[in-house]
DNA sequence: GCTTGACTTCGAGCGCGCTCTAAGCGGCAA
DNA sequence: TTGCCGCTTAGAGCGCGCTCGAAGTCAAGC
């Protein structure tokens, strides 16, 4: 019925590895065991992985994953703190993304240089 | 005359240990030195400096970085490969900003949602 | 019963990109 | 001349985010 550490980390895109030593840090709260004391995470575990993948993808550091994965934990009390975190985050997003379309800009402008030097 | 490894850092953004680490590990090459063995960096120094600085911004790896400026110090016969390399990376960085928009939909719907829930 | 293989825990190890320390030198001011 | 400051080198150390290894357990198949 629960899904396998495999199966979590094919899906998840994370190694089995990495799904154990998030939930030793406490990124994901005490995985479900089946009788054997196997992992047996669910759907919900699923998508919080998947959230938590979104937020190390854009550079969120995993000590801010930790408090966010905390605050969530201690529940409902915590949503408006939560989403101060979201919040200051998307801003470092945003800004993150406009430097690196002005990088890419110079890439630009070096790789036409190459090509009209290459063409004279 | 020359530009101090202070002036380099404070204008650079990079720490002097930082400056001396780039040019052991070549990505610069043999800056000059004053008559006490000072490194004294010309202007040409440090629009150099600000160029990887911007390769360094967009996430290449120093190891390419590497390659790119010996390519460079190997002078105009490769120039094309060097153009190759910029393309390859930008290709990869138009994919980062690609997937950073992405990730910021996700942020602001997961933002809207406590907004939401926390004025019901 | 024995092998195989995937799971478990816990702690050590690694790769990257710096960052810092130790030991020593040169130049200037008091 | 003494003290200080900032530079020099070579090499060690660090923080992050995994990643791996050792040693053990358990269930299934031969």
């Amino acid at each position: 019925m629960g899904i396998t550490i495999q199966e979590a980390s094919r899906r998840s895109g994370l190694s089995a590895h990495t799904l154990r030593y998030y939930e030793r840090i406490g990124l994901i709260h005490e995985v479900e065991r089946d009788p054997s004391g196997h992992r047996a995470y669910t759907e919900s575990d699923l998508a919080w992985l998947d959230f938590l993948t979104r937020l190390r993808s854009t550079g969120m550091p995993i000590a801010d994953m930790c408090r966010y994965a905390e605050l969530r934990r201690r529940g409902p009390g915590t949503t408006a703190e939560r989403r101060r975190i979201l919040e200051a985050h998307r801003e470092r997003v945003r800004t993150r993304i406009a430097r690196l379309t002005e990088d890419l800009g110079i890439l630009d402008y070096k790789i036409d240089f190459y090509a009209t030097t290459e063409a004279r």
